[in-house]
DNA sequence: GCCATCATGTAATTAGTTACATGATTAG
DNA sequence: CTAATCATGTAACTAATTACATGATGGC
């Protein structure tokens, strides 16, 4: 189970309140992992009864802004070091890939370009953050799985306007 | 949910038996989705009771060998062209990706090290299986996806090339 | 005063994993 | 004859989604 490991990794990246790291799944943790706010409080709770994290402040409205302890740091090393990863895929834009050359040249066609639009957008706001970490005093912790997503999305963003071309004129 | 939807189409690039649509989950699909038998053969149940796939051979050992129906196909279709994909990420060498910044820089060289024989392993096999598909008198239907899974591969292990050095000097 | 956002939780359901269970066929 | 592979299922458990539920704070 990832969703513990991910929560122990940004709040050592620096702690933070249940409210803010599930903002921070939505926004830095984006393109890697997701969860949502029923699935995090529950889990910070199990992390605490295991000793891996801890309450540091409580804040107005009855926030908890949560810290990992050393052996939650000791547990997110080995799980990075001695785990194998777990490798099953189950995202669908990849599986909606594959089958969207079942369709007909015209279905293809608005599925292709969708998802070229998609993509597309995501570049630009990729392109966004880059330039905001660029601007840093010190580099940013995440800052070269940035740059690996925009490279990835450059060649998705090649491999759809092909796949466009071939439906237009096949 | 998307496994209904990968076994429809599955099936509507060719018929099988579950216990061949697993392996195929492994083989062509593995990089876009995974099930287990034991979520496939439930799955085909509620799918034939749905009547978007049925039997149409039964062969040795109780085998079933399943097709798409009409409904089946025109379900796929709707499913591709009419509705929104679900773009929440659970991918956990993307996570490990993000993680492994936090290690120090032995640590971190050991994972991406790992991380870049495996994408190397994953490159050579991609290069069989276009290199078969070349061979074959009709284009596959999902040739098309072997190139993008290359494409990407390539780039994530220059990326881990980048980061290994960077790591070496760091 | 009111609306957006902050902030936290629980309950019911669905999806997915791991373990249990069985047996037929085929190649060597 | 025997081991590998084909072939199908169910049960118990864990993970994740969706829906329900509540209330405080701060800016305007």
């Amino acid at each position: 189970m990832s969703l513990a490991h991910a929560l122990l990794g940004l709040l050592a990246d620096h702690p933070g309140t249940g409210y803010e790291l599930r903002q921070r799944f939505e926004v830095s943790l984006r393109s890697a992992w997701y969860a949502s706010h029923s699935q995090i409080y529950p889990e910070l709770a199990r992390l605490e009864a295991r000793g891996l994290v801890e309450v540091v402040a409580r804040g107005a409205r009855g926030s908890k802004t949560w810290a990992v302890t050393d052996a939650g740091r000791d547990e997110l090393r080995r799980w990075l070091v001695e785990t194998e990863p777990n490798r099953d895929v189950r995202n669908e834009p990849g599986l909606r890939a594959f089958l969207v050359f079942l369709l007909d040249a015209a279905d293809r066609r608005r599925v292709l370009q969708a998802e070229l639009e998609e993509v597309r957008g995501r570049l630009a706001s990729l392109d966004e953050i880059a330039a905001r970490l660029d601007g840093l005093d010190r580099p940013a912790t995440f800052a070269p799985v940035v740059d690996l997503g925009q490279r990835v999305d450059a060649v998705v963003e090649a491999w759809l306007r092909e796949q466009l071309a071939a439906a237009d004129e096949g």
